[in-house]
DNA sequence: TAGCCAACTTAGAGTCGTCC
DNA sequence: GGACGACTCTAAGTTGGCTA
């Protein structure tokens, strides 16, 4: 291999074959017409020897060879961008960036109304949308560079990703305030009660148990969970139309609490608190205009 | 003789049109 | 939707004439 010889431009052809998987999308990405991007594809494939991507119907898929290089080469050239300028200074009041996060509709209740006003202060420019995922997406929307933020529990993993701890989250009991469940609000929820009502939990992959159920089981107990949904939104509005009850995580409860019309308790009995963290590509790391936004979440959870 | 500049040459990468 | 051939364009290198 003849580094001297070889046209770094095509690097970025390959980039964009890896992401969109297609000649003709790839050129598009890279400002080039598909025989363009299918001759600088041939040149990659001389150089390389070997094929990169294989046609397969639609779609041009990447050899095994093509798949090790993908990673060395995007974080090449997100490098190559921050030493050639386009990263070393991000200025807030001028910057017209679009940032998204990914996480659940507790974040959009509790974190995001608050990280707009903040952000809106220091960069009117600057837009924030927060997309929902389920769980073990969070690897491949940050390599795809879909979303610039993943804020989520304790997840394990590869090392080209950083992370952050953000809060502690720790369960609550809501029910509707109508609902009499022998103890008063704030205080620990009767367990037998507990056990016998029957329950929403909130629940992305449609599974009916979680933590809770776990710590019950180490007491030789159980509960009746009765209905799952995606959202926690959804299921404190089931509650609060009275006969469910639901363990949900504190500060979201005590966020929707009045407006809903719902009684918090504390736990029956103890359940290990998730911690929430922060995710991100660890190339992004020293990037100024991340590290700015990173601030500012961590900022506005401080209150939380 | 050395330095500058314009004209010419060439290689490589692009587009367009077409085929499979 | 990808590959290929024909043609075009451009940038870099080379050459030769002019000038100090």
């Amino acid at each position: 291999m003849n580094i001297a010889a070889f046209d770094l431009n095509l690097l970025r052809v390959f980039d964009a074959l890896m992401r969109e998987r297609s000649v003709t999308r790839a050129g598009e990405r890279v400002g080039l017409s598909q025989p363009a991007v299918s001759a600088a594809l041939g040149r990659l494939r001389a150089a390389l020897q070997d094929q990169l991507f294989v046609r397969r119907g639609t779609e041009m898929v990447p050899t095994p060879r093509a798949e090790a290089l993908a990673e060395p080469v995007r974080a090449a050239l997100a490098q190559l961008e921050t030493a050639l300028g386009g990263d070393d200074r991000f200025d807030p009041a001028a910057s017209t960036r679009t940032y998204t996060l990914m996480g659940a509709d507790f974040f959009s209740t509790l974190v995001l109304p608050r990280l707009f006003e903040r952000v809106r202060a220091e960069a009117p420019g600057v837009r924030l949308r927060l997309v929902d995922s389920a769980r073990g997406e969070v690897d491949r929307l940050l390599q795809e560079d879909a979303i610039d933020l993943a804020l989520e529990r304790p997840l394990s993993t590869p090392s080209w990703i950083s992370s952050e701890r953000l809060f502690l989250s720790p369960f609550a009991v809501i029910a509707a305030r109508s609902e009499n469940v022998g103890a008063r609000p704030g205080e620990a929820f009767p367990l037998d009660g507990f056990c016998a009502l029957p329950q929403a939990i909130r629940s992305i992959d449609g599974s009916m148990s979680g933590l809770v159920d776990q710590a019950l089981a180490e007491a030789g107990r159980t509960r009746e969970v009765v209905l799952a949904l995606p959202h926690f939104q959804s299921v404190a509005l089931a509650v609060a139309r009275g006969g469910l009850i639901a363990c949900v995580p504190r500060q979201f409860a005590d966020a929707v609490a009045t407006e809903l019309g719902l009684s918090v308790y504390l736990p029956p009995i103890s359940v290990p608190v998730p911690e929430i963290k922060m995710y991100w590509r660890k190339r992004h790391d020293r990037n100024p205009a991340h590290a700015w936004l990173r601030a500012r979440v961590l900022d506005v959870v401080a209150d939380l």
